[in-house]
DNA sequence: TTGTTAAATAATAACGATTATCATTAACAG
DNA sequence: CTGTTAATGATAATCGTTATTATTTAACAA
């Protein structure tokens, strides 16, 4: 975790600004919740509960400045926020997401998967691929089992 | 046109809604307007053109229906709005887009691309894939020639 | 140490996209 | 025609985000 942050530290001063104490907050939750997807004001809650000082505003900004950085991805499943995730460390493209229709559920893939999609967009589209978004959007293996339990449930009823 | 005005209206029709005047003249601007991508406001302003009466809540309503039907897909691209974009005739799955990083226009592609992708996704993760939303950020085949442009008008400054 | 300057912050007002409310109107069955 | 329900238009309300402004903090020179 600290040499997480050092790192953040370093890219931070290369573009000179500097990690300030409600910043290092920041970072330090987005660390903690990593397998989340939070919403700025879900950030902003728990940056709260170590230093309720902090404003609203400085964590947009903040999530902003990493997101700029590219120290975080911002990213929008259609309800009406934005959710800022981090990159894992060295990851050259965004990860992909897996979001459940029936209990709202994300779940991540690290694995790249587009390689060959991606080969295909630039030589036949012509257009030099820099990063991307891929979300899917279905059933997951959770509730896959729950739909499965639920109708044989209903078979015995009969 | 028709054809495809009829079989919305049919689509409406199946639920129990009407194709109202307002909403066809929504239906139509979409129509239209097939390549863009349009937020809220912009088919407003296309609809009051043809059809001043109209108002701007019922043409989020009936966008929201029409999304709620599969008519059309809602995207969003990062800029505060959304968009909504006519699935084609047929088309069981969304269609992606290529965003350029330098100018902001926006292609579509048409092609599923995703089918193996969506193999493994299913098989390694156990999950169920109903739809998909794919994005490339990049830079578009008209940037690229501007910047090799500019690049040798540079050298021959020299 | 003290003073100076610029960056960062907190509080809060402003903004803008979207949604909710509510009175009015249109469509249509009886 | 009359009653009923869905749909609409106008507009208020909501809510996430951004801008403003006064204040604080940090860095650093004198």
């Amino acid at each position: 975790m600290e040499h997480r942050i050092e790192k953040i530290k370093k890219q931070l001063h290369s573009q000179s600004y500097k990690l300030t104490p409600q910043r290092e907050a920041t970072v330090r939750v987005l660390l903690e919740n990593e397998e989340d997807h939070l919403s700025a004001e879900d950030v902003y809650l728990l940056v709260k509960e170590k230093a309720p000082e902090i404003g609203l505003a400085t964590v947009y900004r903040t999530l902003e400045l990493l997101t700029e950085l590219k120290v975080v991805d911002k990213i929008n499943f259609g309800d009406g926020v934005s959710r800022y995730d981090l990159r894992k460390e060295g990851a050259e493209h965004f990860h992909h997401h897996l979001v459940c229709i029936e209990c709202g559920s994300v779940e991540e893939i690290e694995e790249d998967l587009l390689l060959d999609v991606e080969k295909i967009v630039e030589s036949q589209w012509g257009f030099e691929v820099k990063d991307h978004r891929l979300t899917f959007h279905g059933i997951c293996r959770v509730c896959q089992k729950q739909a499965v339990t639920a109708s044989s449930a209903e078979e015995n009823k009969k």
